[in-house]
RNA sequence: GGGCGAUUAGCUCAGUUGGUAGAGCGCCUCGUUUACACCGAGGAUGUCGGGGGUUCGAGUCCCUCAUCGCCCACCA
């Protein structure tokens, strides 16, 4: 009926299509009044920082993947998408915007500042919003979120508050991570480190009262400026009577006192450690044990500040140089090494980091983490892979407070205002802060909070928290998260505690870790370096569904996957196959049939065969697919229809068609059927298009709203499995004679033979090896080449189409390969403790094979005679 | 420094409980046939990273080393 066709599947065609049905029915939406059991996933907002990269192409449609299997499978399913404001790295995107056009940040000011990025944060969300469209993401778009809505912003109000009053939110000077250009403090965990070659300078410093000085090795000897102390191991021997003297701090000229704290490392240089509690978040906790005063010799910009004496303004690195050389001249400087220093570098300016004294807002962790590492411990969160528990219990056992507050215009300003005096209040607002301090409030609190303290809220602030909607009722606990191994700690750690603290259960059951998605030669995927691969173009050239099948097809358990074009291709011909086999069964169906199932129609062993077939892909493609194994589930489902449908039952129906038997075609569309349902989750808009060309008797109104096949049970045929791929083997043997002689696939040979027991696949056997007529026996005269396949003889009469020589090479090879067999065997067999302990089923199998590689020999010394005249 | 992952055909990767190593791409030969050349038929290709151990038997289990990658870590 439906032969218009194209011979070549056309995805550009297909899929906006139905992604436009699929929202026009409402399909995104999770039905209100359902009685099915909920699903639900609120996907890791993405950042509003441009487009979507090859690892977004990915994580989403796992996403869409998960939701559409689980329609498939009768729950009423809600995907929540939303983005994130990103703080620290939206803001930086759009000072480099405003850099290029030549506007400073500052003089633009903090309010019109703000106002542009809301201008970049509509860009960029749009640009978002299309690419999950053309992913073919089905997410609830009428639920989505950004975390600068005003109901999220009252949700993180509410949190911080909450925490606030609890004492959970504290105030306090710490050594932060100060990123001088970003102008910011970042936390622990958004830094990274570096090993770099540097030097390890050797400083005496002179006692103050009397001859003699001390020697420390240092990296960073512009920190020397803000030098309290020198600290040594109170059991190093060699310092003991220093301990409590005072030495001189060089250029400066400032004594300072020798203390004893474990913190110095007698093995470490000389012994002695300089102690600069303003830059170094060690010699901070030194400090704070010894009572040392903490100077801030570095400022917000990385330069000397006024105690840093005459050297006052300059840079880091330039004071260094120019302290270093001061050293010198005095004669301070002992030795300068190389020396391998671990660098910390912020992992969003590539600068690196300032270790800086600084008044920062803090989130207790410990009391917070205690309830997460209990719900992992039972089994409430499970990760998969399940390797990445015990790194993540391991990081919540050793964790530190949470910075949260950052020095950036564009996030959730802290809501703590300051009285007269000075003492801060968390509230709603200005009004609110005056009237449950009862004073006069002077100011807010200039800086935001970490952009992970709004996301960590996400699982329940997007389903309507702190408001007790139904949605939150219903859907939190959502049932999986899924996300990208580098934020575990970042986010997964705080969704955690934030919701065991506010919702009393954790956010999320299971928490599915995906690959990271890298260059075919092993590299990391970056517009910077290059090698950057945009999956719009990839969409364009092959289609949405090719890219997910690429990806997904590659995602288990595995921690990178590798993205070639080569693998794209092969996605894309997968396609187009589905298309074509779709096509040929379309162009075989008699105009007004109806398919109505198989259940009616008398079937012969080859369509049991491929329904056997088609429930083992169906058990492997669920179990697949409910563990987060896509690509056991994408192998399974491509097996299945290349290599048993195609090229076993389509082919062999071929012949069947024309007889008009019902059987063929019936079993055809039911496979298909199945098969759009089982793979609709990795290709969903494939699918639909095919199934809306079916001719169903009955039909859902679209694959996404169908449901996921269920087969009887005794469609599961092992015996007779077995048998028809016994057919298959016997069937290639003869095509490889044939093949040998150099008679083209498909041109029929008028007869062939054969001796053995075919088990009823006469017809198949001689239909598939385009054999006219497949006789019992052997030959009677003549030339011919045999072979013996699953116990059957095979002959093919040669007459003259063969050259002896290479026909006595063939067997030559033959005999060497079964010799070199057989003699593994016999030595396996020949070992009496081999006999003695495997299993019967074992041996029994090998002297089975004992005999029929004697009998083989046999034949192919009978065989080569033939030749050898 | 600690942990995790990877190492299998030229390339990208599968390999379930230990029982004679697989796929796709690429390569060679043949082929336009009642879907598909983005295809079909046939074929070649491996010291399963190295070394030990357990076992009748190891790609698979244990130990160890090497290379690559990732994560974590306050040594000046």
């Amino acid at each position: 009926m439906n032969t218009e066709l194209s011979p070549r599947y056309d995805a550009s065609s297909v899929e906006a299509k139905w992604y436009e049905r699929w929202e026009a029915a409402g399909l995104f939406q999770p039905d209100p009044d359902s009685k099915k059991p909920p699903f639900t996933i609120t996907i890791p907002p993405p950042n509003i920082t441009g487009s979507l990269h090859m690892g977004h192409s990915l994580c989403y449609p796992i996403q869409d993947l998960v939701g559409r299997y689980q329609r498939l499978r009768g729950k009423n399913v809600l995907v929540l998408p939303g983005q994130d404001h990103a703080g620290i790295a939206t803001q930086s995107v759009v000072s480099k915007q405003l850099k290029k056009e030549g506007v400073s940040s500052l003089q633009l000011g903090r309010e019109k500042f703000v106002e542009r990025v809301w201008e970049w944060r509509k860009e960029s969300g749009d640009t978002i919003i299309r690419q999950f469209r053309q992913l073919g993401c089905a997410f609830d778009w009428s639920r989505s979120r950004f975390t600068l809505d005003p109901q999220y912003a009252d949700a993180v109000l509410k949190v911080f508050i909450d925490w606030f009053d609890k004492g959970l939110i504290y105030r306090g000077e710490r050594v932060v991570n100060w990123d001088c250009s970003l102008q910011t403090s970042v936390s622990d965990i958004e830094t990274e480190r570096k090993t770099v070659r540097g030097k390890l300078y050797h400083i005496r410093y002179p006692l103050s009262d009397g001859p003699g000085s001390m020697t420390i090795a240092t990296t960073r000897p512009e920190t020397m400026l803000g030098d309290v102390a020198l600290a040594v191991h109170p059991s190093d021997q060699r310092y003991k009577a220093l301990v409590g003297k005072t030495v001189l701090l060089p250029l400066l000229d400032r004594p300072i006192p020798v203390v004893a704290d474990v913190y110095a490392d007698p093995q470490f240089g000389t012994g002695v450690v300089k102690i600069t509690p303003a830059h170094d978040p060690n010699d901070f906790e030194v400090g704070v044990r010894h009572h040392l005063s903490m100077p801030v010799i570095l400022d917000e910009r990385g330069k000397i500040t006024s105690l840093g004496g005459k050297y006052e303004g300059l840079d880091r690195m330039e004071a260094r140089k120019q302290i270093v050389g001061d050293l010198e001249a005095l004669g301070l400087l002992e030795k300068v090494e190389d020396h391998e220093i671990a660098l910390i570098v912020s992992e969003r300016s590539g600068e690196v980091v300032e270790p800086l004294l600084k008044e920062q807002w803090f989130v207790r962790q410990m009391e917070l983490a205690k309830p997460v590492i209990e719900a992992v411990r039972e089994g409430k969160i499970r990760f998969v892979p399940e390797r990445y528990e015990p790194i993540f219990i391991d990081w919540l056992e050793n964790i530190r407070d949470w910075n949260i507050s950052r020095k950036l215009w564009w996030g959730h300003r802290i809501p703590v205002y300051y009285a007269e005096d000075g003492s801060p209040v968390a509230a709603l607002s200005w009004e609110d802060a005056e009237r449950k301090s009862g004073k006069t409030i002077l100011a807010q609190d200039e800086e935001v909070l970490d952009t992970w303290f709004s996301s960590g809220l996400w699982p329940f602030a997007t389903l309507g928290w702190p408001d007790q909607t139904r949605d939150l009722g219903e859907r939190y606990p959502t049932n999986v998260l899924v996300t990208d191994r580098n934020i575990i700690n970042l986010w997964v750690a705080r969704m955690a505690m934030m919701g065991i603290y506010f919702i009393g259960d954790v956010p999320f059951h299971e928490v599915y870790i995906h690959a990271t998605v890298m260059t075919e030669d092993g590299r990391r995927m970056s517009k910077s370096l290059g090698t950057g691969v945009d999956p719009a173009d990839v969409i364009e050239r092959i289609g949405a569904d090719a890219l997910r099948f690429t990806l997904l097809g590659q995602s288990g358990f595995n921690q990178e996957i590798r993205y070639g074009e080569r693998r794209t291709d092969e996605a894309r011909n997968f396609c187009n196959k589905i298309w074509n086999a779709t096509r040929f069964v379309l162009m075989n169906t008699p105009e007004g049939y109806r398919h109505e199932g198989v259940g009616t129609t008398k079937l012969e062993p080859l369509d049991l065969w491929i329904l056997s077939r088609l429930a083992h892909c169906e058990r492997v493609a669920r179990v697949a697919y409910d563990s987060y194994n896509m690509q056991a589930a994408a192998q399974a489902l491509q097996a299945f229809f290349w290599w048993e449908l195609c090229d076993w039952y389509v082919e062999a129906s071929k012949e069947r068609l024309v007889q008009s038997s019902a059987a063929p075609l019936a079993v055809l569309i039911e496979c298909i059927r199945c098969f759009c349902l089982m793979l609709h989750p990795i290709m969903p808009h494939l699918t639909e298009e095919i199934f809306s060309h079916l001719p169903l008797a009955e039909r859902p109104a679209f694959v996404m709203s169908g449901e996921w096949p269920e087969l009887p049970e005794a469609y599961v045929n092992q015996k007779l499995e077995t048998s028809v791929e016994r057919w298959f083997q016997i069937t290639r043997g003869l095509r490889a004679l044939r093949a040998a002689v150099g008679v083209a696939a498909l041109a029929p040979i008028e007869e062939a033979f054969f001796t053995g027991d075919l088990m009823g696949g006469q017809d198949l056997i001689s239909s598939q090896a385009w054999v006219r007529t497949l006789r019992e026996g052997r030959p009677q005269s003549g030339k011919f080449i045999s072979s013996t396949v699953e116990g059957v003889d095979l002959h093919l009469p040669i007459e003259g189409l063969v050259d002896f020589e290479k026909e006595r090479e063939r067997l030559r090879l033959m005999e060497e390969k079964v010799r070199a067999d057989l003699a593994k065997v016999e030595a396996r067999l020949g070992n009496p403790q081999f006999i003695e302990r495997a299993k019967m089923e074992v041996v029994a199998k090998e002297q089975e094979l004992v005999l029929s590689l004697r009998d083989q020999l046999d034949k192919l010394a009978e065989r080569k005679s033939l030749f050898n005249q």
